[in-house]
DNA sequence: CTGTTAGCGCATTCAC
DNA sequence: GTGAATGCGCTAACAG
């Protein structure tokens, strides 16, 4: 009758040392695996634990041990987007193999909210963040604010901070894409481009840019459009460029979805007026499906996520101090024909 | 020299209280904005808090006071589907907006892993759960392992166990589907279904069965596949239909993978053979691209998740007992017509 | 208005 | 091998 039987209360390591007639730091030990309990004990606490069906508090644990909490923040912008949904699967992938858990945390872009949520996370003992950033102002990821926690940009450089990050090789990506019209034949190349403040933006740029200069064509600023990336923008650019009096004959977009405004801007075109060659950043689903054969720069996200947490785990079991380090992922060019 | 300088360790109440010389109950009262202060006090440990970049540590807090964690575990089967992202989403965002945290654990389909998965959420004192169940045993979903953590189920019903649960309505939005082919005069409509088994596939199939029966059809077992969901399968079960003598004018895919399947089937059979109209469950990103016309059931997959999150608050806040509850998002018919 | 005491659930440290 | 005392960072309950 001492002991609470109230059943909203959770049991605590007492309930089960009572019951046994031992101490907490037996059931404790028990339950760790540790050194210096009798191996019959042990079984009978296990037994006990199993039967009431116990369960430890890892937060107490950990505020006690004062060990690492086994768990790593993920911030993005939007996991409604495929590629950072697929990042997050990364991520988590890596996370479990270090036995770690993610918590979340979405920005929908605004550095403000990223802000909030970072703070959050650290106020909820995370050991890392892996943060996917909404924009250039990065000083809430600076290191007064975070202490000691290590973080890993993943998609973006740091800008005036010292972290560790994963980008993909937009450069070297765009500049295979266009490598590829340039060898089809096509010399006027279209380039559905982002905002040049956007890392992503510049250098899907200057991959293009380096493609031509490397064929000796001149870029012609009447076939570059960079502006937010958009389906909607992009569709109305690719048609200002296709009304042209030489349009260009390729079209090369910068992202997903820019190569969905482009799809939309070719569909009503004349049959007469000729072919455009497509190609474009980001794979798609189902492009094998398409009414037009379609060639995309293609990489793993997924593994943008696995190399973000294993910087970071990596840099947590660390007993030396590292350099600030950079990964790359590759692209590879995939073409979609059209078999039917 | 007493209070420690080391920047390794992070700060603590004390710290911030000592450099005041007040209690730490003062910094704490200040902190949470509680009542029992005066004014200028709160401004000054506000002030001395901001200076020192102190950060409550949430996880002590909760230990102490014993409230809510505002944390709640999403497990899923597979993050990389475009579908349980979106549920994602939504949870989030109810989430956020009770200011609570979304904590992720990814099953693989791994009944043993989703087991382990809410175990782990469990000791990390997660407030309740949102689980897309692996497999129909959800022994480990009941009463006694949760103590009090309440559950929602989403996109399966419970089994066995009292809990609530958000669906999606699959045999209405089938049955309009198969409705819709038959208002275009179809009567030979062939089911790529899922396996009986599940519950997607069981509920689906219904739909189909009942538009049929509506229309005075009986189904035809030549005319029905009931494998899982995979596009390989599905390709392989359609082309064997079209290929009977009296052969299927349309197909009814179940799951957008079977849908992608139907689709490379269609793809290369000769254009003499006559048209076969598709319709399918899920919608499909770019359905207004493909080569051929499709009529898509579609859903709002974030929906389910702000509606699972949302049943789960308001059982954390009721203080009378609730029954199970069970909710059902609508499915709208979309036409993809090949305009080109 | 402010401080003191005690303890959340657990693990470290030291007795025995 | 086992247990008792102590404290992780914070706050409830009470004192003043």
């Amino acid at each position: 009758m001492s002991t609470h039987s109230d059943p909203a209360s959770p049991l605590t390591m007492r309930d089960v040392a009572e019951r046994l007639g031992v101490s907490t730091m037996t059931v404790s030990r028990a339950l760790r695996g540790q050194p210096g309990i009798g191996e019959a004990t042990r079984k009978r606490v296990l037994a006990e634990v199993a039967a009431l069906g116990y369960r430890p508090n890892k937060l107490a644990r950990g505020l006690r041990s004062g060990g690492p909490s086994e768990l790593i923040g993920l911030v993005v912008t939007n996991l409604g987007n495929p590629f950072y949904s697929r990042l997050a699967v990364g991520v988590e992938e890596v996370c479990v193999r270090y036995g770690a858990r993610v918590m979340l945390g979405s920005t929908s872009e605004d550095p403000g909210v990223e802000r909030d949520v970072v703070t959050d996370l650290l106020e909820r003992g995370v050991d890392g963040l892996v943060v996917v950033p909404a924009s250039h102002d990065q000083g809430h990821l600076a290191g007064e604010r975070l202490r000691d926690t290590p973080v890993v940009l993943a998609a973006a450089p740091p800008m005036g901070i010292e972290v560790d990050c994963v980008l993909v090789d937009d450069v070297g990506g765009t500049r295979a894409a266009c490598r590829e019209l340039l060898d089809r034949g096509h010399r006027r190349i279209g380039f559905l481009g982002l905002p040049p403040s956007l890392w992503t933006g510049s250098e899907r740029f200057r991959g293009y840019a380096l493609a031509l200069e490397e064929a000796g064509i001149a870029v012609d600023e009447r076939y570059v459009s960079r502006e937010r990336g958009d389906s909607v923008l992009a569709e109305r650019a690719a048609r200002a460029m296709l009304a042209l009096p030489d349009p260009p004959t390729a079209l090369l977009a910068a992202n997903n979805r820019n190569t969905v405004g482009v799809l939309r801007a070719l569909r009503d075109r004349p049959e007469d007026k000729g072919p455009v060659a497509l190609a474009g950043f980001d794979d798609i689903e189902l492009a094998d499906m398409l009414y037009l054969p379609l060639t995309v720069v293609s990489y793993d996200a997924a593994e943008v996520g696995r190399a973000a947490a294993s910087l970071l785990f990596e840099r947590q079991r660390s007993t030396v101090p590292l350099q600030p380090r950079r990964r790359t992922i590759a692209t590879t060019l995939v073409d979609h024909p059209v078999s039917r």
